[in-house]
DNA sequence: ATAAAAAGTTAAACTAGATTAACATGATTT
DNA sequence: AAATCATGTTAATCTAGTTTAACTTTTTAT
């Protein structure tokens, strides 16, 4: 099964470095791969989480909740991207978020405890996750100025035009909560945006 | 000079990673030392931003100037952090943001140029550099938590407890900026923050 | 096919925070 | 010491987005 899977993460880390097929081969030795259903929780708040996945098909969101019980949305992540309770899995220490699927995912998954053998056996792969942790906080820095520089109606035309294969699979209310808005006000600023033309 | 400031940066790396003397030495005969006054710039929006800085002394705020010419305060770095826009420095492309000093303050200066050749030359530095950048992407995405599902009082005494320090150091009206309100609402809890106690 | 549950819509009343504007205090320069 | 400029305050008015609640549409399960 990883053979087969695993060639989509291979392609994806030889964006960034070069493995030679040993290491190609020892890599895909150490991780895991496993499928999840809908629904299904890969890291529940509280929880120590031990995997970085990668995930070659489906949609997870990483959520958290509030005092009042609210779920707030901090990311989805589909094909070709990562997911995880990164801040959980440095320090080992309980989860903040949740990390649930909101489709069949498929995911390949690097354990805490052999994450660091790998970096010993392949110090390319340091570079690797050096290099897209480096673009994941950049992404990160850039939303915290579009949450206070844009209005939501901005911020909504923003995602649709940046995600648009997103935005079909997920619905509106989680959409809603991304964005940091209610799904009432989401409504309303999609009615605006239908009547403006 | 580097050999007298070099050293608290050298600590500051030998709390992630143990470096020998060769590399201790290689390291600092590879970067700069430069201190700059009040009001200097180190990135200015538009420029390509060509070094990673390590605050020695002194506070640097970074910031984004908005269509209607309105600042927003990304971050402040003080001793013993990181300022650059990392965005322009990975990708060599203009900055999105403006980084200045907020005090005199002193910078050990990693060159976009001479950075690959560190970490061919001293492989630790790249996990010590992964290491970093993973602390300050979870720090990211707190923020980002916060700031929807904090109110902006809260806001403000989260960052009073967490950062007594530099509140001290800066004009309301940056720290209003950069917990996204205006500086007179921020006035506004203040006064209501002192008559509720 | 039907019922039940989940997701989305609309509208009225409300509130956190913005805007404007006038004034107060403090720091810097001459 | 006065003058100027930067910073901070207060209060009235305004608005983007929330809350509540009733309703509609779509999806899922039986």
């Amino acid at each position: 099964m990883i053979k087969e899977k695993g060639q989509l993460l291979l392609d994806y880390i030889n964006r960034y470095v070069s493995l030679t097929k040993e290491e190609e081969e020892l890599l895909l030795s150490k991780v895991t791969y496993r499928a999840y259903l809908k629904g299904q929780f890969i890291v529940q708040q509280g929880d120590i989480c031990k995997y970085e996945c990668f995930v070659l098909s489906g949609c997870t969101k990483t959520s958290y909740i509030d005092g009042e019980g609210q779920e707030h949305i901090v990311m989805f992540s589909i094909e070709d991207w990562w997911t995880a309770d990164m801040g959980s899995f440095i320090t080992q220490t309980p989860a903040d978020y949740n990390v649930q699927c909101i489709e069949k995912t498929e995911l390949i998954m690097f354990s805490y405890d052999i994450i660091e053998d790998l970096y010993t056996a392949i110090p390319k792969l340091e570079r690797f996750f050096r290099q897209i942790i480096q673009k994941a906080f950049v992404a990160s820095q850039k939303r915290i100025v579009r949450s206070f520089s844009l209005s939501a109606k901005e911020r909504y035309v923003y995602f649709r035009n940046q995600y648009p294969k997103i935005e079909q699979r997920i619905p509106q209310y989680m959409i809603a909560s991304y964005l940091g808005i209610t799904k009432e006000f989401l409504s309303k600023i999609k009615s605006e945006l239908i009547s403006e033309q």
